[in-house]
DNA sequence: CATTCCATCTACTATCTGTAGTAGGCATAT
DNA sequence: ATATGCCTACTACAGATAGTAGATGGAATG
């Protein structure tokens, strides 16, 4: 059950599909128009590239596609750190993992209570 | 200071250098050839590039060139992590972090135990 | 001199990403 | 029914990154 690493329009276009619950090329296509102007086909070729890799879906309904996630954003959230993290370490070596936590504890005092509570928790 | 990502290949011929202190091309292509068979001229193309992305000096000794990291493997790895994790929470979200803290709690009690101390620390 | 080694330049392939045009089908408005 | 327009499928293409390495020419060494 390995997820790819999604590009960045990729990732956009999941967020939003995330935000609507479902939604067509065109749906996607207004929503993302509010930052960029991409045309109609640049954005299905998109859509047509996550359904490839598998984090889309699609039923032709009437005369269009609806999309919709086949995973969800917090299951893939998961998934994609565990790859990220996993790879770091692979890569990097050991001593990544103490570099992950001194970036975690230059967050804000919330995150740094919540890593405790979650150490605590075990 | 922004620190290019390095590919696959990249990172193994620094690993080399950084265990070697400092080398040639052929140098590490006999460290290499332990593990794959690469042209001498694929090393050099390699190492060249390191030398563009700025994390390789050469420096001409007799007929060859002499490499020396222009980083600490240790300074490298903070600046990668710190990059793939900004990465990985712009991208993702903030529930990133929620799973990265899980990730490191996956790993055994002694990381755990490191993490604790680093917290305290602060 | 012939062989070996090195550096430089150049090149080729594959893959990924962003970007989009064209063609053909179907529906709706006139 | 006819034109207009939206929809999908197919195709294209350029820039970047990555892995891979040949050709060429200089220098050293046997």
């Amino acid at each position: 059950m390995k997820i790819k690493q999604l590009s960045e329009l990729e990732q956009e276009v999941m967020d939003i599909i995330w935000e609507l619950g479902t939604g067509t090329v065109r749906d996607v296509l207004t929503k993302l128009s509010q930052e960029k102007q991409l045309a109609y086909t640049t954005v299905m070729t998109i859509m047509g590239r996550l359904v490839d890799k598998g984090v889309l879906s699609r039923k032709m309904e009437g005369d269009s596609y609806i999309y919709r996630p086949r995973i969800s954003k917090e299951n893939y959230v998961a998934k994609s750190v565990h790859n990220i993290f996993s790879a770091a370490v692979s890569s990097l070596g050991q001593e990544a993992v103490t570099h992950f936590i001194k970036e975690i504890q230059k967050l804000n005092p919330e995150k740094r209570k919540e890593l405790l509570e979650i150490l605590d928790e075990k």
